[in-house]
DNA sequence: CGTATTTGACCCGCGC
DNA sequence: GCGCGGGTCAAATACG
């Protein structure tokens, strides 16, 4: 209520213009590097984080603007949250049953000891009717919440696969109905169920599908895509980007880890 | 019958 | 210190 005139997103896509968007189309990573090779690669410090470093909810227009202003500027956004996912993981088998006895029903997993863990997030932008775009994971939704400005609810989802601890956030911009902002937070240390990995078979035209060599199927359309975390970036994909995917060197384990670290960081101005 | 989704309640961090 | 907003849990329900 303090805010009226936040965006939670970018409203005004357009202001992406097609050179700034073109990174994503150009070049990409191989996919089979670690945070840290990534970061050497970027000349990032895993903890560095400068103008995006702390990113929020109407922080969010202001990265995005900056990194489509920017361009090349914006690699100072840093993926060193390599924090660990926590042990959330043991939710399912309902570890924090014990200690506290609060016996209310929101029992939670917080500890006292535990910190606030960046993991890293990665916020895809992308131009679909459905609002559940398939990854190639399987997803279980947990929650829901109505968004503060926005008239569209923002769905929860997590990995259905045992000790995968990666979450999914997915919401509409209220602006534009059409776009469907997907957020990823974790990193999946398991593979994609074969069968849904057949259906996106021969699909692999999207960048998450590429960095993450999952087989991303996008219904189509425009996609943008932004990071936030530790750091935080912003992406655009206003087009199809013809990815020169080859799915010969592409590593089987999708980590969001790979495909956080766009080309564009290194390699956008000469 | 088993699994996924829905939905209200609860908790936590942060801003005022 | 209080209130708000965001995020998560878990029981109930829907669906195959």
């Amino acid at each position: 209520m303090s805010d009226p005139q936040e965006f939670p997103f970018p409203n005004d896509i357009s202001s992406f213009d097609d050179h700034q968007l073109g990174f994503f189309g150009g070049s990409y990573i191989h996919g089979s590097m670690d945070y840290d090779s990534l970061s050497n690669a970027f000349g990032l410090s895993p903890s560095n984080s400068e103008v995006f470093s702390s990113i929020d909810s109407d922080q969010k227009q202001h990265q995005i603007k900056a990194v489509a202003a920017g361009g090349a500027n914006a690699s100072s956004v840093s993926s060193s949250s390599t924090e660990e996912v926590s042990e959330r993981v043991d939710l399912k088998g309902k570890e924090m049953k014990d200690d506290d006895s609060s016996s209310k029903k929101g029992g939670k997993g917080k500890k006292k000891g535990e910190k606030k863990k960046k993991e890293a997030r990665v916020a895809f932008m992308t131009k679909s009717e459905v609002d559940h775009l398939e990854d190639g994971y399987r997803w279980r939704k947990y929650g829901q919440k109505a968004v503060k400005n926005s008239p569209y609810p923002r769905s929860y989802y997590r990995c259905t696969t045992q000790k995968c601890t990666v979450k999914k956030r997915v919401e509409r911009s209220f602006e534009d109905p059409s776009i469907v902002i997907t957020t990823y937070e974790g990193q999946h240390n398991h593979h994609v169920p074969a069968t849904l990995r057949g259906h996106a078979s021969g699909i692999l035209s999207h960048p998450l599908s590429l960095m993450t060599s999952q087989g991303f199927h996008i219904p189509n359309h425009q996609e943008l895509f932004l990071q936030m975390g530790g750091g935080s970036m912003a992406y655009a994909t206003p087009q199809p980007p013809a990815l020169p995917v080859s799915d010969h060197h592409l590593p089987d384990y999708g980590l969001l880890q790979d495909m956080m670290l766009p080309s564009f960081l290194y390699k956008q101005n000469p």
